[in-house]
DNA sequence: TACCAGGAGAAAA
DNA sequence: TTTTCTCATGGT
């Protein structure tokens, strides 16, 4: 229904892995539109890469990710990430790793949680990890289909289970559900119910 | 002016 | 082990 209504994403916003992982980390608790205007500052800086990232100065780092918000919290958690990556031989090394271990190496990093790890394994990595965001964990809570509640793990298996592992299909699910939470979010629930959607049987999209 | 927006880690209970 | 607090900007 979504994909009939808004058509194909093709997402994440962003023109490289790298950018796509470096968005991943820089929009936690954060709305997009901010950090986009950080990234805008890494590339007129020239400091989209994990080398530049790491050698650069951390209140220059800090600076120009101001406009994402937590800006001294976020510079420490790129740079740990940028360390990772390099130790780990890079983006083309890291490709080769296994869904599940890759994932675990992920979660280890400080400032890299279940949310900023599933990000960058579906939509950089192009694994068929399900992410369960703010705005999945909204829009099916109003659905009814889950509790908002449920631990993160337990709801990202459940999508996993009944989707089937298709990372082409989660990307564009995943997608889909951010982009029609972001146009809802304008809209007041039409009652206490409401799901924002068309299958809610007082509201037409 | 107040509230919200695509989290995560540390500290406290 | 679970809950609460902290980090912070831009848009509405």
């Amino acid at each position: 229904m979504l994909h009939a209504h808004y058509g194909p994403q093709h997402w994440w916003p962003g023109n490289s892995p790298f950018e796509m992982m470096v968005g991943a980390i820089l929009t936690q608790n954060t709305a997009w539109t901010n950090v986009e205007y950080a990234i805008k500052n890494l590339k007129t800086n020239h400091c989209l890469t994990p080398q530049k990232i790491l050698n650069v100065d951390i209140a220059d780092l800090a600076m120009w990710l101001k406009p994402s918000g937590y800006f001294n919290v976020k510079a420490k958690r790129l740079r740990n990430f940028c360390q990772w990556l390099v130790n780990a031989g890079g983006f083309d090394a890291v490709s080769q790793v296994e869904t599940n271990t890759l994932r675990k190496q992920l979660l280890s990093i400080n400032g890299v949680g279940p949310e900023t790890a599933d990000d960058i394994l579906l939509y950089a990595f192009d694994r068929p990890v399900f992410v369960i965001d703010a705005y999945t964990r909204r829009l099916f809570s109003r659905l009814q289909l889950l509790d908002a509640n449920e631990g993160y793990e337990h709801l990202r298996h459940q999508f996993e289970k009944n989707l089937g592992a298709n990372a082409p299909l989660f990307n564009e699910y995943h997608a889909l559900i951010v982009i029609h939470s972001k146009q809802s979010c304008t809209k007041k629930p039409c009652c206490s119910n409401c799901c924002l959607t068309s299958v809610c049987p007082s509201r037409s999209l």
